[in-house]
RNA sequence: GGUCGGGUAGCUCAGUUGGAUAGAGCAACAGCCUUCUAAGCUGUGGGUCAAGGGUUCGAAUCCCUUCCUGAUCACCA
């Protein structure tokens, strides 16, 4: 039973003798006590105003003399207007700390044979370019997701749909073909990833170029669309690529596999993985047979012209087009398909789709159908829906070449993590190899955190002139804490300090500690709600807070150089129960943690 | 125009089922290394929580109206 649910029923008993009402517990509002008053926890009284009948001083005062005789772990109250501040005895709070001490799960829930299955699917990138920030968010985001799901007692299943198919990959493939002169990744020196967008980009280039002269010959800007030679080859090629001739699909293959290599690394390089990956070359005809039984069975309808639609105005939105007149699939058909495909692979409890929030519209749909159609996950899927990254001037543009390439931007942040521990003479007695993976870990932590801190729904702001800071609220700032006391305890080991498996109950605590104490046991309730709420940003900020005040706790009282030994126990403890919840934490992020930096 | 988000300090962001004097970081200024790692700690200044109304003992938080802003409303994915 934890101090707070001690608390609470010793109030319930007084309210009940005091005013003969029974009260539950959701009346009964008990928080943590500010910063700025006495105390550990506060109950507010407004609400028990109407029982008593006397003013909330009164009220408060009353009941906490009440509480005092009733609740020996209550060692004291102070009453301001309506709040009722409660200091809790030091033993209390030691025990709690034993209690998290000899529980190194620190509340994660494990993951067994019954636990419910969640497939999470993230990333999704198109192969005709290299991955970029918005790429980033999505990926972190994921990531995140699933460790903090797996925290929950899930089963995870991570997964990504790759879209290896359709008119833009072919308008790569047809660039390299013209103009590419047989270059491969080894010999233009490039990550195939990259490579691959260059030519989407001349592509494009030559397009628009082209587009220019037809309108100086005095066409309008659709005619010069429609006659484009090159647009027509880049459907061509398509079209081909659709009735499987041999060649295209070998260049198809070769090119996509340059991609894959490219996209291997990134992905290595952020520490994201997958476990099943789809490609939509493989899925993309799947919805049809869904579709067609749909009209059959009178759900969905065919117009004059062979086109199949869902009239969705019963459920407050338009009619959907799910397949055109020459009875090709849209997005939301192969939508439809990939989730029968995976509902067959999987034994699929919950389905979270982390895609970003210009597609709403589209999940909104998507559930409202797949819940027509009969499946029985359609109207529980979530769309794990994270809000755009923005520059200072606004959105991304490729044209403008404003786009920040995922690849630059963490071996820029890895560079500059180097360069700052060179600075502050971080790296000085340490080997080439350890120094280059103080600053990956640093440089990568940096980037995480600055991303996962944001409340997920939000747009964000990414200023690429200033460079993510290393101090204040950041990733290093939490890592840094981590090797300070890893610091600490590793100077203990060596002197020879034993830890007990328990404290003894009698050692008299300070309030920074026990509001340590107090932070610490809150962190399983957080990772419990980063689970129901799909926010790894709460376990970011909790961790910052939890940081925050164990600094001025190492700034103000001495850990080895305590002359008390129980005390001096005490601070060791904690400091390695601090340390572990930073460690779990910052995984559940995605984020390592280094025993020196 | 319809639908759905968002608007908190100069900048980037927190702010729990409605609770106390709305908090951090960055930037600016002023301090703290003979002592467990100064990527740290302490202090100063900085706010009409977009505006107005309502509910309430109590509103940044809930409701209504208005303003600003973003996304979406494709036979693209």
């Amino acid at each position: 039973m934890s101090i707070e649910q001690q608390i609470t029923g010793a109030i319930q008993a007084c309210i009940s003798k005091l005013y003969g009402a029974e009260v539950t517990t959701e009346q009964i509002q008990l928080q943590k006590t500010k910063k700025e008053f006495k105390g550990h926890l506060t109950l507010v009284v407004f609400p028990f105003l109407r029982l008593s009948k006397k003013s909330p001083e009164q009220t408060a005062q009353e009941i906490g003399e009440h509480l005092v005789a009733l609740e020996p772990t209550i060692a004291g109250f102070n009453v301001i207007k309506g709040f009722l501040n409660l200091s809790i005895v030091s033993s209390c709070w030691i025990g709690l700390l034993n209690h998290i001490h000899t529980q190194p799960s620190f509340g994660i829930i494990p993951v067994t044979e019954h636990s419910k299955l969640v497939m999470i699917e993230y990333s999704s990138p198109n192969t005709n370019k290299p991955l970029h920030l918005g790429h980033v968010r999505n990926n972190l985001l994921g990531y995140s997701l699933a460790e903090i799901m797996k925290a929950n007692g899930y089963k995870v299943v991570k997964t990504n749909i790759v879209n290896d198919r359709g008119i833009h990959i072919c308008k790569s493939m047809l660039a390299w073909k013209k103009w590419g002169n047989g270059a491969t990744p080894e010999t233009a020196g490039k990550k195939g990833d990259h490579l691959i967008g260059d030519f989407y980009v001349l592509f494009d280039k030559h397009y628009k170029q082209e587009l220019k002269e037809l309108e100086a010959a005095g066409l309008s800007k659709e005619a010069a669309e429609n006659q484009s030679v090159l647009m027509a080859e880049a459907r061509e090629m398509l079209r081909k690529w659709e009735a499987g001739d041999t060649e295209t699909r070998s260049l198809w293959d070769m090119m996509n596999g340059w991609v894959y290599a490219g996209f291997d690394e990134t992905y290595k390089r952020m520490g994201v993985d997958f476990d099943k990956i789809y490609y939509e070359s493989e899925t993309y005809l799947e919805g049809k047979n869904e579709v067609v039984r749909g009209v059959n069975e009178g759900i969905l309808y065919s117009r004059e012209d062979g086109s199949v639609w869902a009239d969705l105005t019963a459920d407050g939105l338009d009619e959907k087009l799910l397949l055109r007149a020459d009875g090709t699939s849209v997005y939301m058909t192969q939508d439809i398909g990939t989730a029968k495909l995976r509902f067959d692979d999987y034994p699929i409890d919950k389905m979270i789709y982390v895609v970003g929030n210009e597609q709403n519209y589209h999940f909104q749909v998507l559930s409202i159908l797949l819940d027509k159609l009969g499946f029985a996950f359609g109207k529980g899927l979530t769309h794990f829906s994270y809000g755009m990254v923005e520059l200072p001037e606004g959105k991304m543009k490729s044209r403008e070449g404003t786009v920040v390439d995922a690849d630059d931007l963490m071996e820029e942040m890895i560079r500059t993590a180097h360069e700052i521990s060179l600075e502050l003479g971080k790296l000085d007695e340490m080997t080439p190899e350890e120094a280059n993976d103080i600053s990956r870990v640093v440089g990568l932590g940096s980037l995480k955190y600055f991303i996962l801190k944001v409340d997920p729904r939000k747009n964000m702001t990414f200023n690429p002139k200033e460079s993510i800071d290393f101090n204040g609220n950041t990733g290093p700032f939490i890592q840094y804490t981590y090797a300070r006391i890893r610091s600490v305890l590793r100077k203990a080991a060596t002197q020879g300090i034993a830890l007990p498996a328990a404290l003894p109950l009698n050692v008299a605590l300070s309030e920074k500690e026990v509001n340590l104490i107090q932070l610490l046991a809150n962190f399983a309730p957080i990772v419990q709600e980063a689970g129901t709420e799909c926010s790894p940003a709460l376990i970011a900020n909790y961790m910052y807070e939890l940081v925050k005040e164990y600094n001025q706790f190492y700034h103000d009282f001495s850990i080895l150089r305590e002359e008390n030994a129980e005390l001096q126990q005490f601070r060791l403890i904690l400091s390695a129960n601090i340390a572990d919840v930073v460690k779990t934490g910052m995984s559940l992020l995605g984020i390592e943690v280094p025993e020196r930096m």
